[in-house]
Parts: structure tokens; C-alpha cells; sequence
DNA sequence: TAGGAATATTCCTTGACACGAATATACGTC
DNA sequence: GACGTATATTCGTGTCAAGGAATATTCCTA
């Protein structure tokens, strides 16, 4: 979990993982999108392979990279249990609404 | 979105936020179920401030620390894109078996 | 088997960040 | 107004990870 959220918190990264959603791909495709250099893209895929979060195909001299769905499900499955959460506030939304009023802006506050 | 990962992918910062998941806490609180200096609860609680994932709630010399659903959702949504991805594969699921036993373990390979 | 294509790894440098210790700020009470 | 409580901020330090450049590895083909 801490793994996975680790591996998805840096945006090359999440890119590639959105580019895999829409099926398998190489490397050298990979590169071509992300406008990255070839060993960063290589080094971000070992990053998210050892989490788990894809997987390698070999194909002669090609890797074709594939999404691993169990980490995201995982995950899913964290989040789930927080929906109690804003389903609750959702009922009371009028409360809600009226706080946002009143705070608004104010959550970043740097004092000096 | 990166903000949020960013902001959860550090384990005290976790752990903060599944503490909240039961009610608001003043600080204190947290220090003393965290186990961890009040400075660095206070920090992680700034970090978590500025990613929106909490609210504060000020009580004379007491923060009242809340959990902000917004960014959760938002994660929650985000992962919600890539169900069709497990779903597809759950229909497969004896194909996978075959590549789980295949492949078991060659995940993480370090050669040398 | 030499050469080229695709990808991975190493080394180095730099920046971000978590931690500890010390200090500052705000508020309530006597 | 002095003091105690609750919390936030600053500063210095060490660690870790991302980026760049160069090189290594693997496999295919002529």
C-alpha cells in the first residue's frame, strides 16, 4: 500500500501508469510519448515494477510493460472505507456549504 | 491528485489520516497514539493541511484536526477509471492463474 | 561474428524532505 | 501580568531519490 502510493506519488510515474491503462505497451513507445530520456523511463518502470504495479513481457529485444491491477485494487479497497466518510457529510451538506462560506481561503494561511 | 498521493505516501502521514478516518482530534491526541514528537505531528498535520486533506477547527489553545473527503473522492474517482482494467482481467481469471504460476517470483529480479 | 536496435544499469550530483532540538506563539487561569 | 498548556515554526543535519551522462546487456540480422 505504502509501496504503491509511494510509486504513483511522482508524475512521470502516474503518467506512465495512465498510458498503460490503455493496454501494454514498450519501452520505446513509452519514450516516444513521455518526452523523457530512455534510462529515466527505464529507471521509473523498475521503480513501478518493484511495487508491483506492472509487469514485464519479453519480446526479442523489446519489454513490453503491462498494468498490474491488484496494487490499484488494493488501494480502491482502502479508499472504500472512507466512503462512510463523505456520505455522512453529504447528508449534511447544507452545514457543509455554509462552512465553506465562512472559511474559504483560509486553509493555507502563512502567518508574517 | 499528485498533491494528495504525495502528501499520503509517508507513513506517519498515513496513519494520521486513518486515525482521523473515526472523528475529528485535537493534536495531542494524535501525539499520543502516534508515538511521535509533537513538532513532527504538527508538521505532517501542515503538509496534510496544504494538500486539503484535513481541516482545522481552532478550540481556544487546541486545533481540532477533521478529515477533508474531497481529495479522497477524488483519488477514489480517479482509480474508478481503471476498474474495466480488473474487471477484464477478472473474466480471464484462468489465464492469470497460469501466468501467476509462471511467473511467481521473477517480479523483482536483480540479477548479478 | 560484427553491427545495430532496444532496454537496463551505473555513477555522480543536486534538491527535497523527514527528523531532532530548540524556540516561538496563542490562550486560558490564577 | 506571570505561568502553564497546547500547538506551530525555525534551523541544522542526514538521507534518499530523481536527473543526466555514460556505459553495459541482450537479441536480432546481415
Amino acid at each position: 500500500m505504502m509501496a504503491t502510493l509511494k510509486a504513483l506519488a511522482e508524475p512521470s510515474r502516474f503518467q506512465i501508469i495512465e498510458l498503460l491503462r490503455n493496454g501494454p505497451r514498450p519501452v520505446g513507445d513509452l519514450v516516444n510519448r513521455l518526452k523523457l530520456p530512455q534510462p529515466q523511463v527505464s529507471k521509473h518502470l523498475r521503480v513501478l515494477s518493484d511495487a508491483g504495479l506492472v509487469d514485464v513481457r519479453v519480446d526479442a529485444q523489446r519489454r513490453i510493460y503491462e498494468l498490474r491491477p491488484a496494487p490499484l485494487r488494493e488501494l480502491e479497497v482502502w479508499i472504500e472505507r472512507y466512503r462512510s466518510i463523505w456520505e455522512e457529510n453529504y447528508q449534511r451538506l447544507d452545514v457543509l456549504l455554509e462552512e465553506m462560506k465562512a472559511k474559504e481561503g483560509k486553509r493555507r494561511r502563512r502567518k508574517r
